[in-house]
DNA sequence: ATAGGTACTTACCAAAAGGTGCATACTGGA
DNA sequence: TCCAGTATGCACCTTTTGGTAAGTACCTAT
């Protein structure tokens, strides 16, 4: 019984990235700064609803952020905080061994039914 | 439309770890060899479904390995695989990201009411 | 005037993930 | 004999997550 809730980092750091979107909203704002509709199309097949929603969390979580332009018709950029910054970076690796075995990892998901390859509908 | 089903290696990664009780395995297995009561223990407050059925998953994607000792009364042994170890070098910069921040991330997700902190139940 | 683009919001629904509790086959201890 | 512990399976149910489809307010181009 600890008072801590997480036993391990891992914990903590899959509660704050782990939502359907938000690897590839990290992956996509490593980079740069990103409008809202530009974000979408990048990622290619997101409802408006999951990406908004992410997108909140990540920002109530200080992850990203978001300037709104507030102009007529609205703009609006996200990009990663310094915090999330970090994040990114922690990330890496983890993305790197996805990569590299890619491959094995899809074999495996197919063979037990898991829809990996089913997003490019 | 890419014949790949991951956009990034971070999907690939949280394939495979992505499950409640996952990185917690994969934590405790990481030093030594566990029995499956023994795993259970350590981990606290899993059900036998879910730490089997995690444990399944694991072992079909080759990240552990099951040693059944065929004795009566049964005796079964899990550690990680060379995969597996591959793959818990590669998470150990976002567990010390987790570990970093935890205190930071734990406010965030208790005050989205995501359930961190009742673990201890 | 109508269609399409901007960034969202909302209501409703299906699917997946997770949890509870009981059952197994066998042994050893009280 | 009866209960506990070993590692698991199975049926059932709830919670969480993700998806679909529509609507909002305002603009520009046709």
């Amino acid at each position: 019984m600890t008072t801590s809730g997480f036993n391990c980092g891992l914990d903590a750091a899959l509660a704050v990235i782990g939502g359907k979107w938000k690897p590839l909203i990290l992956f996509h704002l490593a980079h740069e700064s990103r409008r809202y509709g530009d974000l979408r199309r990048a990622i290619g097949n997101v409802s408006d609803k999951m990406l908004i929603q992410q997108l909140r969390e990540l920002e109530a979580d200080g992850i990203v952020d978001r300037l709104d332009f507030k102009e007529i018709p609205p703009k609006v950029e996200y990009s990663l905080t310094a915090f999330g910054q970090t994040l990114a970076e922690a990330l890496k690796p983890l993305c790197a061994w996805g990569t590299e075995h890619m491959t094995e990892v899809e074999k495996l998901m197919s063979r037990r039914g898991t829809s990996a390859a089913e997003n490019a509908a």
